[in-house]
DNA sequence: CCAACCTTGACACGATCGTGGTAAGGTTGC
DNA sequence: GCAACCTTACCACGATCGTGTCAAGGTTGG
């Protein structure tokens, strides 16, 4: 079998045994286990994380941050939730009256609560 | 004029005016300024402060996590790498229903091209 | 013109993150 | 069978985050 046991794909990917468990509890990369619980890194497992490296560094983020973006993916709620509130930020109509841009304001609130709610309005 | 002054703002949205001035170094929100310098939060800001301190209890986020959703819309290079690593993924995730997997990569496409610059619908 | 408010910047402090180490015990393979 | 490796769980410790407070100085508006 040409699976690497974790000292071993510690030794070859440049992460340290911790933090290969450290991402895998984060959900980032989960290798198959032996059936006594041994981890099992395979090729795709390693060339996955010598990538995940390489994004890191070359954009400056941590660990957390891919666990958040996967997050992101997964829970299409959560997705959807950061999303309304993103596309809330439309260009601000200056002319209308601040009494009528209250109310359109807080209409378009109301409308992108419901849209995050009801996905397939 | 009906906009108000930090500690105003602070006031009718509960957040602190030390929070304020956190949630506008992040970029989620970024209230105009009066000649002096002062911020100015209008209706639109009080509500967006609103909904954010909403999103943050209702998914149990931390303002950086917003942050960096924020970083991932507006550089399309990062979020693309990311992208690019989560695609690269042979193996199975097993813990992913198969509908889900399937539906948000049906819905990926649409999602990145509304992303991309698309207007409101 | 002046009290009340705002600005930026710095120091502080508990909570969480990223990472390491160690202990008690199970697995592997020669 | 046993040495070498793996597992989970816990303690530790510096770095960063979230938040407060204070200081020195500029703005606002009656």
């Amino acid at each position: 079998m040409d699976a690497l046991t974790i000292n071993e794909a510690a030794e070859t990917t440049g992460w340290s045994p911790r933090m290969l468990r450290y991402v895998e509890r984060l959900g980032l990369i989960e290798p198959a286990r032996s059936g006594g619980g041994y981890r099992l890194y395979g090729p795709a497992e390693l060339q996955r994380l010598r990538t995940l490296r390489e994004l890191l560094d070359t954009h400056g983020l941590g660990l957390g941050e891919i666990g958040f973006a996967l997050r992101l993916r997964r829970d299409r709620t959560l997705r959807d939730a950061v999303e309304a509130w993103f596309e809330a930020q439309p260009a601000r109509p200056e002319h209308v009256p601040a009494s009528d841009w209250l109310s359109w304001e807080q209409d378009k609130h109301s409308r992108l609560l419901a849209a995050a709610g009801a996905p397939r309005t």
